[in-house]
DNA sequence: CCCGAATGAGACACTAACGTCTCATCGTAG
DNA sequence: CTACGATGAGACGTTAGTGTCTCATTCGGG
């Protein structure tokens, strides 16, 4: 009786990652709840989204706890978090694109908190040499959101294989494009 | 008398990027127009919507030839090549958002076309051993539409300076975050 | 200078989605 | 078994945005 509130939100998010401007008579469908029960426990789209909005929060930090970023090097803690945020990565990146509709007004301090985290790491590993210091830590941070979410996308399309994703958004981000010389 | 389509078009695709959801009565009061001359000129949202998007393939198209992919080595190409997108920038993250939004049905065709150019480019690169072979070029494709759409968002949002937009982006697509070794 | 074409402002009907409410039903705790 | 609480279905009024229309105004070419 009692309803699944984190199942309801969960696909929702997967929902909303696909087509951002369901309706909430869709997002109640996919959840396989009348409409009714759905505004009973988020008052409206808005309140649904902040849900969401925390959810993704909390899925990032864990993503961010469980990687251990200042174990070992720079590098391994990087693939660690790719691969720990994998699975919210749809989720992560609707919630980027939906961030830019609020004219700055009220953004979820969370955000902040997490923004700060992945920085502060690239910075880190820009003082211990691991990291170019040519690319500031915020563009870094922007970048490694941007990825991800191109890579949900990518695999979304079909452009690029699932099993592909930590690996082509770790490559890339650390790795680029150019082939090195010494190979 | 006659009305610059193309300014409308330009004012309109400035608003929508910062905010997509914008009303048709609001990019009119943008453009400066009623909203019963842009009813004239554009049958609808999606009308316009289409004609941005023929705005956005034809300005990308532009910076393809402009930037002679094929002159010098591919790094020297993929540099113009950003350079020569960035007025556009803005304009191509709306639209590659924009899309997503269809379901698959219809797609601009001319994307299509796009799309192949830049991965042969990226193919031929590698072709050449100047890019790596583990990244697919639709994935290196992906990834320069997506830190082109970031670094965008980025400049927007004040957290990279405008000028070092090209640099940024092609810094770490082409060289990423790994300080090299023999730096 | 004058006439026609295009514009701006606003009224209007229509639609989609929202949020609220009611009521019958169903599951479950006691 | 019973009673209570939550649910699903749907009706309802409200709102925002759309697309169409009219009409007065204005601009510009002839």
């Amino acid at each position: 009786m009692t309803l699944d509130r984190e199942q309801v939100l969960r696909s929702a998010a997967a929902l909303l990652t696909r087509r951002s401007t369901a309706t909430m008579d869709e997002v109640a469908k996919a959840a396989g709840i009348g409409r009714a029960t759905l505004h009973r426990h988020f008052a409206g789209r808005d309140a649904l989204v902040r849900a969401l909005e925390d959810l993704g929060i909390r899925e990032f930090e864990a993503a961010l706890d469980a990687a251990a970023l200042d174990e070992g090097s720079a590098e391994e803690g990087l693939r660690r978090l790719v691969a720990a945020v994998e699975p919210a990565a749809g989720l992560l990146s609707f919630l980027v694109t939906e961030n830019q509709l609020f004219e700055g007004d009220q953004v979820n301090e969370g955000w902040n908190r997490l923004d700060a985290r992945v920085s502060a790491f690239f910075r880190r590993g820009q003082e211990r040499g691991e990291f170019r210091i040519d690319l500031t830590p915020a563009w870094l941070t922007e970048a490694l959101y941007g990825l991800i979410g191109t890579g949900a996308w990518a695999v979304q399309a079909g452009r690029v294989a699932a099993q592909d994703f930590p690996y082509m958004i770790v490559e890339l981000l650390l790795g680029g494009a150019r082939r090195s010389v010494e190979k």
